[in-house]
DNA sequence: AAGTAACCACACCGGTCGGTATACTCGCAG
DNA sequence: CTGCGAGTATACCGACCGGTGTGGTTACTT
């Protein structure tokens, strides 16, 4: 409830609790991460947390949420910025690389929840799956605009170009792998 | 020890041990999955399962060993079929569409173990990597086979291709990834 | 002055986690 | 006939899991 729909401004204990429960979702895996460690780390008693967010859950997806809300917001300063269709197609890409520069080696944090979360009916895999969907849809546009002979096609590849890099990079260790999806990328749109 | 090293015939029990948990690890994933629900599921004790395995870390690497010896042998019927270099690399990508279409929408299980297992000294993590390392070796290969002005470049683009297929079909829900992956990989080494 | 939202501290719940200990039975090879 | 590996059954361990309940303290409204 909390989670996705209304947009509350969150209580500073509830900024402290998401900002935490980010990190460690992150770095550390969601299942691994129990809620008292969440709570201690952000100096806040753990029923202060369920007063916030309810579950563990609806955290979970909290944390989802938010970060899809980042990445768009990424996305769309690369995109924007760029001159031309085949550019701001690119320039996904690019926005990729920046993205990833920041230390992470534990790739992206919406395909980590589709591994990790099981339950079908967890609240997050809905956020999981609406920015791949997101995703797809932001491709489609960019390829039809660019002027690609099969707009639906193109799209599907570069999602797969897009995913594969990420996968690549952290589980390969191809540190150009995003740099090559998008050479591969760049002829996809130049035919 | 007994994980990876040695080849030791397994006993019966610990046959269904390794099966049973293989399938749970897969469906339910790794953390979610309990040593006493895998004892309980083989029929087994779970004292047996510590006589056989020692732990469930080494439990979790003797699966996905197992899992890329599987993967390796389906690999290689599949480009050892093929006729010619260009063939042989695509076969690559058909074996993944056939392996694919049983049933799974679990995704690959090493991308998987790297995104569950946070621990950089856990067993499994060698295993998974291994995997990545072998799979963009043989493509290196197919690619320096083929032709590729630059086989490492080449090698890197499929296998992007690769796994952002994987990763597409099953968190972005495109039934098509893999065929159009091929589609892909097939331009990259016609130029 | 009263009410309320936001927080604290702390204790507690049943259940499960990975892992161990003890003791016993069976089949088979020396 | 004896020893041993493989397996059974059951009970136990401390730690942690997600989640709840009680009671009290601020601080800002109305």
């Amino acid at each position: 409830m909390t989670a996705t729909g209304t947009e509350r401004p969150l209580t500073p204990a509830g900024r402290r609790v998401l900002d935490t429960a980010s990190r460690l979702f992150y770095e550390r895996g969601i299942n691994t991460v129990g809620m008292d460690l969440i709570a201690d780390q952000a100096g806040v008693t753990k029923k202060t947390v369920y007063d916030r967010f309810g579950s563990k859950d609806a955290l979970v997806a909290a944390y989802l949420a938010a970060r899809d809300r980042r990445w768009r917001a990424w996305v769309g300063e690369y995109t924007a910025a760029a001159e031309g269709p085949r550019e701001r197609a690119l320039a996904v890409f690019d926005a990729l690389e920046a993205w990833m520069e920041g230390l992470d080696p534990r790739g992206c944090a919406m395909v980590n929840a589709c591994v990790e979360l099981t339950d079908p009916d967890h609240p997050g895999l809905r956020v999981a799956h609406e920015q791949k969907r997101w995703t797809r849809e932001l491709f489609l546009g960019l390829a039809a605009e660019a002027g690609a002979a099969d707009p639906e096609e193109t799209a599907d590849a570069l999602l797969v170009l897009h995913e594969g890099a990420v996968v690549a990079y952290n589980t390969a260790g191809v540190r150009t792998a995003v740099r090559t999806a998008r050479r591969v990328a760049g002829d996809l749109l130049s035919r």
